[in-house]
DNA sequence: CGATCGTTTGAGTTTGATCAAATGTGGTGG
DNA sequence: CCACCACATTTGATCAAACTCAAACGATCG
């Protein structure tokens, strides 16, 4: 299959955050080839020692990074969205280093690196963009460092939930007030380092000082100054600047003939 | 300058545990021009929000990415050994998201991303081997947060010794019994997620269970298996695999004339 | 020989974990 | 429609890891 049917691109609407894509490098991105993987809640993508396969774009759903400790511990690394194209460079290694898994029905797009390459190498507005969601994925990681090493419980559940609702409002899946949150207390607890019955706690926490509602999976924000002061969350992280460059001017890394 | 005068390139050495560099793609490192920058202790490289200025390679010395927060709360986010080349694409962002200094006196050697991308484009080889230590940068990172989210006190303390003992090693800087390490117990626990007092707890039982010995800033792994046990270190993430692929197969993100 | 910085110790407190059980919810099959 | 099951959420009680505060001790350096 290729993307080309598909009326909602989650990419598109990714990278167009970052800078303003063409009409014809939008038609790029539509008309790549891709193998469409449909995943069940909870099942494995891709698991740890794997070789790496393709380059992974989430279409629909929820998916995350994780890793597996002896004694049954498990740290959750990352969610991921619709939009985020992950391992755009994992194929240089031999086995993977963690496992990526579903919290929902996920639907992935799996592309050929050299898919990735091409989009690239033809178009620099698209490889600088490509670059940019590389790094805002290195970025939430290490912020997702700092809410573990320094904030609290309470600080760490209204970071998360500031930084989720921000990435899904950026594709289209979060209205101002409200966002729909697939995920156990127990998953929850295993992206935070904290138990379920603590998470358990700190919702209710959010819930009395009135920064949230919770219907059924509905997160809705009710204060979302006061969630983001308490979590101290800052989106500087997530580079929402648009692109500054002209692409034409970068040459980083970009072809040259000859 | 040049490093062309250096001797010691640990940038060489670390790239060689990736794969085999020839002749010609040693010289090219070492002719790459860079500046010079010599950085005291506890002196910043870079500041959150400056905007990126070049590549930076880490000559000698230690130095670590970090974040504040207010309250006076500080993460350190990664530690930068020499042979660690940083933010080979971040210019293309705005500013950083974090800081970077110095632990001790420091020196860098700051190439121009034109320099990295030229190096790259010009030897397939040597953009792989840039490619996989950006990889193992990202996967220290994922590893970090396994570190902070699930492991104790103690499991992290030695976590953190097996990793830095084995990446000072692939440098020629520890030999198998000991290793330098120059940061105070307030710095390991700004990067452990710990307090300064229990950080000096702890490493008071790696010594008593007879783990490590410390004679000054000097580290002494007196039992390796047990500390390797204790933090649940596996270096797979590290990657230490050779090189598999024939670096002219790959064609990725890489130039084609016209 | 102070002064400064880092390490160590002690005492008391707090945050979050653990264990166990009750309650709620959504889906399935009879 | 109800009974039942699996799974998730919630509550209570207890425990332990790690934090805080305060002070002493030890190096190192002008």
């Amino acid at each position: 299959m290729s993307l080309s049917g598909d009326h909602y691109n989650p990419l598109i609407r990714k990278l167009e955050a970052f800078s303003p894509l063409s009409d014809e490098e939008k038609a790029a991105i539509r008309a790549a080839p891709a193998q469409l993987r449909q995943l069940g809640p909870r099942e494995d993508l891709i698991r740890e020692d794997d070789p790496p396969t393709g380059v992974n774009l989430v279409l629909d759903g929820l998916a995350y990074r994780y890793k597996l400790l002896p004694g049954g511990r498990r740290q959750i690394l990352s969610w991921l969205a619709p939009g985020d194209l992950c391992d755009t460079r994992v194929f240089i290694l031999r086995r993977m280093d963690h496992a990526i898994a579903a919290f929902v029905p996920t639907r992935f797009a799996i592309f050929n690196p050299d898919t990735i390459a091409g989009l690239g190498r033809r178009h620099p507005r698209l490889r600088r963009a490509i670059w940019w969601s590389d790094l805002v994925e290195e970025a939430i990681t290490r912020e997702w460092l700092v809410n573990l090493g320094q904030r609290t419980a309470v600080e760490r559940a209204a970071h998360l939930l500031c930084e989720i609702h921000y990435r899904l409002r950026i594709v289209g899946l979060a209205g101002d007030g409200s966002f729909t949150l697939p995920v156990t207390q127990n998953e929850l607890g295993d992206t935070l380092g904290l138990s379920t019955v603590h998470v358990n706690r700190t919702l209710q926490e959010l819930r009395r000082e009135g920064l949230i509602a919770q219907h059924g999976r509905e997160i809705v924000v009710l204060d979302a100054d006061g969630l983001r002061r308490i979590g101290g969350f800052n989106p500087n992280y997530l580079h929402p600047d648009a692109d500054s460059e002209d692409p034409a001017d970068d040459g980083l890394w970009a072809p040259r003939p000859g």
